[in-house]
DNA sequence: TAAAGAACGCAATGTTATAACATTGTGTGG
DNA sequence: CCACACAATGTTATAACATTGCGTTCTTTA
């Protein structure tokens, strides 16, 4: 088996870990009740996200893809996908890499706010609701009407800090 | 004459309007503290970025460029003189569009805010402090150092939300 | 003015994303 | 079941954004 079948959820206020099937497989129930469908296509490139565990960009996922189902899809074909996961939030893109991850918690609805480590890559997502609440402030004030937010945070996370102390390795 | 002579500072926190070779000066007075160089390339990206009032591509100044200095320049020339200008501080990359602009107050060193209008482009600065304050609380909650912070909110400003009110043009 | 290093010019290429149009799949009413 | 409508995907090409590598020019300093 390729990919760890359970991770340490990336939301850091979420102690919990999942399984990818199992956040697919609520991510299915959610597109039922909202009456739109997790093709088959949209389903892997969600799994594949969840299985790496890291942001992944469009061109990985194609390669991934064609690993994953034997048939080559150009990029148009994920690129719908991550349109579609993306406006039913069940993904997320982080401008900053031009990647993207997997929201770990769909079904809450809320903006997401990053951590990304530039050593190792991973990102953590997070959620706080002063932050969310100081901006829409923010944007009251200018009578500026808000539709998306990204708050991404760029720096080094707590194992490669740890590693860095030791010195065990390049970069 | 093609662009304003001044324009009112697009930081949401000041007043002022500034006249961009005023700016300008201020950057070179600043290099010069600092020991490093602003050459003619550097200065007119800046000026460029400073008139248009509004986020540039970098293949929009390559254009800007032509008409300005008559002589064409390639991608890698401005994507030198756009990183030593953000190395700077004196411009930001505004990750959610590619696109750069200069940052009001270099004289300021701070992370910036973005409000991005999605329907006229343009984007005003601010600076939040309890907003920084937060997200370092946050990542001191996951050992995480920061290096860099990207916040950027897109909406719909003022102007354009009233304008929609009297429904007087497309989109 | 010679040497060293910073900045720039240029050609090619890499990476990310979309346009335009053809095809296939899926559900619905006749 | 068939015909239709519409959603989703496939295919080709290209647009948009960014970097690599290398040679030349400019600037500073000794």
């Amino acid at each position: 088996m390729k990919f760890p079948s359970t991770q340490p959820c990336t939301d850091s206020n979420c102690r919990g870990q999942h399984v990818p099937a199992e956040r697919v497989a609520l991510v299915k129930s959610l597109c039922e009740a909202r009456g739109v469908r997790l093709t088959t296509l949209r389903r892997h490139v969600l799994e594949l996200l969840w299985e790496s565990g890291r942001p992944m960009g469009a061109y990985d996922l194609i390669e991934a893809l064609k690993l994953r189902d034997s048939r080559p899809v150009g990029p148009p074909t994920v690129y719908r996908a991550l349109e579609f996961l993306i406006s039913q939030r069940f993904v997320s893109k982080i401008q900053s890499r031009n990647a993207y991850v997997p929201c770990a918690h769909p079904e809450r609805v809320h903006d997401c706010l990053f951590f990304i480590c530039s050593h190792c890559g991973v990102s953590a997502e997070s959620e706080d609701l002063r932050v969310e609440q100081l901006l829409a402030e923010d944007a009251a004030d200018l009578g500026f009407r808000v539709k998306r937010r990204v708050v991404e945070v760029e720096g080094t996370c707590r194992c490669c800090l740890t590693e860095a102390g030791s010195e065990s390795g390049g970069y």
